[in-house]
RNA sequence: GACCCCGUCGUCUAGCCUGGUCUAGGACAAGAGCCUUUCGAGCUCUCGACACGGGUUCGAAUCCCGUCGGGGUCACCA
């Protein structure tokens, strides 16, 4: 029999980091078993469930890469099905009506649940006062979440139940109505939580949380996806770098580990920029102008020039959106100087006349390659018999004005001649009138 | 509080099931150095953990018990 598993978000928010995970879970599962996996929408609650939400977590769904075979189905265009089958119950009488609500008689005695993860968890339904007859009906006559979710899973043939640890509780009141309604169990996979630096429930305050953001951030989808993944897993041999296709064969849920894991965004910016390394400077392009756009940042450069600046900047950005400011330069008319770094590398006054004497000979040239601009250079530092980094390094900061960028003459390169000789004249006024 | 889950470097983890090869391995971060064109990039090195206490055993990170710690659940929310 194939496996059959599904992601069941409630649309009452934008993807969640946490949520996303078990979304790949479940998805890492059904492509490594070559099985189906499944999308359902868990909106019960017509109060708090939103259409532009489920949008958002279809949207971010896509944007990770993980695609659906069956879906997604909304368990609101199914009420008529879960009421027949409370219906059924009360006519059993394995539930009763109170005040309005329909609840189920949960048997009196322990529940075991068979877990891939955690093995098998005892629950004893009789001692504990949190596992009192259930309500299946709401008294406005939609179905609770635990009702509806063993329903369709029953009915979906879900296979494999793979979600997060904190449903670890609802799973034994679910073998209740499994049992009440003689549906067949599926296996049970809770995966453990996500959790802050600060050891609570990941939450706004310790940043990104959604996957929205993280798009909007400048994440590549694949490295989310890559972090996410070694976030309570881990492949062979420790590998840390693993792309989607990998991960699906070498995935194994039986391996995932028991404990929580906290989230770690140093590690994700890592995993970023081994993936932007690799990416391809046009696809880069693309979503750049998508983050500028949303940032209300408009500039002029196109897209040949822009993958230029990529194709440089790309192995030491940590997020495209970084781009905005190692590269501020590039966008803006104006520099602006880092105040550490003009203090220690625009001090000499003497460097006036050396800008002015460089733009002049870079402005000459016909052609504005890395080769020619430091030939230019280097031909300069050789007449005035001085240190080379005493020339280059102030040049990067009058071009750029910070002290990290890229190699200096590609860099000067993809700036262009108007901009940089500009730069440069710019910061041979500046320096002649902080002598002032 | 009750019940359930979990506990290896600061963080993610390998090892645990099938005790010895573990003076516990890798990665991120941090620190140091190198790269004399910088750097948040690259290379090299360093720091750093089996929560604690009892057992069992010739031998325990690995098995058992307890303690402590963290998390989750206890809704007509999902």
């Amino acid at each position: 029999m194939s496996v059959r598993v599904r992601f069941a978000p409630s649309p009452t928010g934008s993807l969640h980091i946490g949520s996303a995970r078990t979304a790949l879970f479940n998805w890492l599962f059904a492509r490594h078993e070559k099985g189906v996996f499944i999308l359902r929408v868990e909106d019960t609650d017509v109060v708090r469930s939103e259409e532009s939400h489920m949008k958002t977590i279809l949207d971010s769904l896509e944007w990770l890469g993980l695609d659906w075979d069956e879906g997604p189905l909304l368990q609101s265009s199914r009420f008529e099905l879960y009421d027949d089958f409370a219906k059924k119950l009360l006519h059993q009488d394995k539930a009763y009506l109170d005040e309005g609500a329909v609840r189920l008689r949960m048997p009196k005695k322990k529940m075991v649940v068979k877990d891939l993860i955690h093995g098998e968890m005892v629950f004893d339904l009789a001692a504990e006062a949190q596992f009192e007859d259930l309500v299946i009906t709401k008294s406005n006559g939609t179905p609770t979440y635990n009702f509806a979710c063993v329903v369709d899973d029953a009915l979906m043939k879900i296979t494999h139940v793979i979600r997060g640890d904190d449903h670890i509780s609802n799973t034994p009141k679910q073998l209740a109505i499994y049992e009440a309604l003689n549906f067949p169990v599926p296996l049970f996979a809770h995966i453990p939580l996500i959790l802050g630096e600060d050891r609570s429930r990941l939450s706004k305050r310790t940043g990104a949380t959604s996957i929205t953001e993280f798009r909007d951030l400048g994440y590549l989808p694949e490295a989310i996806v890559n972090y996410l993944a070694l976030l309570g897993w881990s492949p062979k041999n420790n590998r840390e770098v693993v792309p989607p296709k990998e991960l699906i064969e070498e995935f194994s849920i039986v391996k995932v580990n028991k404990n929580a894991a906290i989230f770690n965004s140093d590690k994700l910016d890592w995993i970023n920029l081994q993936y932007m390394k690799e990416a391809d400077a046009k696809r880069l392009v693309k979503l750049t102008r998508s983050i500028f756009e949303k940032e209300g940042f408009s500039t002029r450069i196109d897209d040949q020039h822009l993958e230029a600046i990529l194709t440089l900047f790309k192995t030491r950005l940590k997020t495209l959106r970084e781009l905005l400011e190692m590269g501020r330069f590039l966008f803006t008319e104006e520099v602006r100087y880092d105040e550490a770094a003009a203090k220690e590398l625009l001090g000499n006054p003497k460097l006036a006349s050396d800008f002015q004497e460089i733009a002049r000979r870079l402005d000459e040239l016909s052609s504005f390659e890395a080769k020619r601009i430091e030939g230019v250079i280097r031909g300069y530092i050789a007449e005035r018999n001085i240190p080379a980094k005493e020339i280059i390094h102030p040049v990067r900061v009058a071009v750029t004005g910070g002290t990290v960028s890229p190699g200096l003459f590609e860099l000067l390169a993809v700036t262009g001649k108007e901009k940089t000789v500009k730069n440069l004249r710019f910061a041979a006024d500046w320096i002649t009138s902080q002598q002032k």
